[in-house]
DNA sequence: GATTTATTGATACTCAGTATCAATAAGCAT
DNA sequence: ATGCTTATTGATACTGAGTATCAATAAATC
């Protein structure tokens, strides 16, 4: 659950380490991306945004989501519906599962990935220097639902 | 290597088998995507189709990428630049590698995918129906030119 | 507080992807 | 083979995500 792992004044402090002035739209959406259960797209984050600052513009929100994509912050996913939704990038690499019947995002223990990628690396003989991983499926509270 | 895993034939009758009228068009789609060593999108696969049948109409290949995602046939995939690149499904679950060097796709062994994906299964307690696993780096022909 | 300049938001624009509809051609019946 | 029915095609117009522009705004520095 990204709202637990992802620390907002990290992202603050990065984004001033790289030179950027400090504004209240990146706050507000370092804070929409930072605590959203669902991957969202660069439109719906905009949408998200005029709740709280009806005045956001909508290339704003393009600019500042290409900025975290950039500095690493978020990370462009497989959408639920769709391929330009973004989550935040996690310290750890770790695997990324949405639950087709809610939308929720979860991440799991990426060890085996790991050890998976290195395992291929040698076989291939490819020099592997990024990875996704993606699980959809039906996650625990909509399985007791069902 | 797409071209040696794909059977056109296979994906001719698949169409025919779903009630679908053989076409010209179809036979030109499914050539390209089944022998490209690229993920293709649907915009790519025009222009390729075009150079033999050039009134080859631009919404006729966005319907057939769609019939060919929808039969299983092909997969979207995170392009090597965007989201709406597609390769073709293999009969078994492979993980994908693309190079960012040269942008062709290879792809790897899929077991101990498989593994980790029962293994993640049983420690988050969600039922995973799909997944999709892209590795990204440099190809080992594209290692030795360098 | 004044100055500089990065950032913002409104507008206009581009281009991928979709809907429409008359023309075409595949499949079937004869 | 020939004609008939209707799925498929291709041209056109349209939608909507994403981008470029530029004057207005507001951080940061002095």
């Amino acid at each position: 659950m990204p709202s637990k792992c992802i620390n907002v004044e990290d992202w603050l402090n990065a984004l001033d380490a790289s030179g950027f002035r400090m504004t209240a739209v990146q706050e507000t959406l370092i804070d929409i991306f930072a605590h959203s259960d669902f991957p969202l797209s660069a439109e719906q984050a905009w949408h998200v945004a005029r709740q709280s600052r009806p005045k956001t513009g909508r290339a704003t929100v393009y600019r500042m989501v290409e900025k975290l994509e950039n500095l690493g912050l978020i990370r462009r996913v497989h959408g639920y519906q769709g391929c330009s939704h973004f989550v935040p990038t996690l310290p750890e690499l770790m695997m990324l599962f949405i639950c087709q019947s809610c939308g929720r995002a979860d991440y799991l223990d990426s060890q085996p990935l790991q050890d998976l990628i290195h395992q291929s690396e040698d076989s291939s003989g490819h020099h592997i220097t990024d990875s996704r991983l993606q699980l959809f499926g039906v996650c625990t509270s909509c399985q007791e639902n069902a």
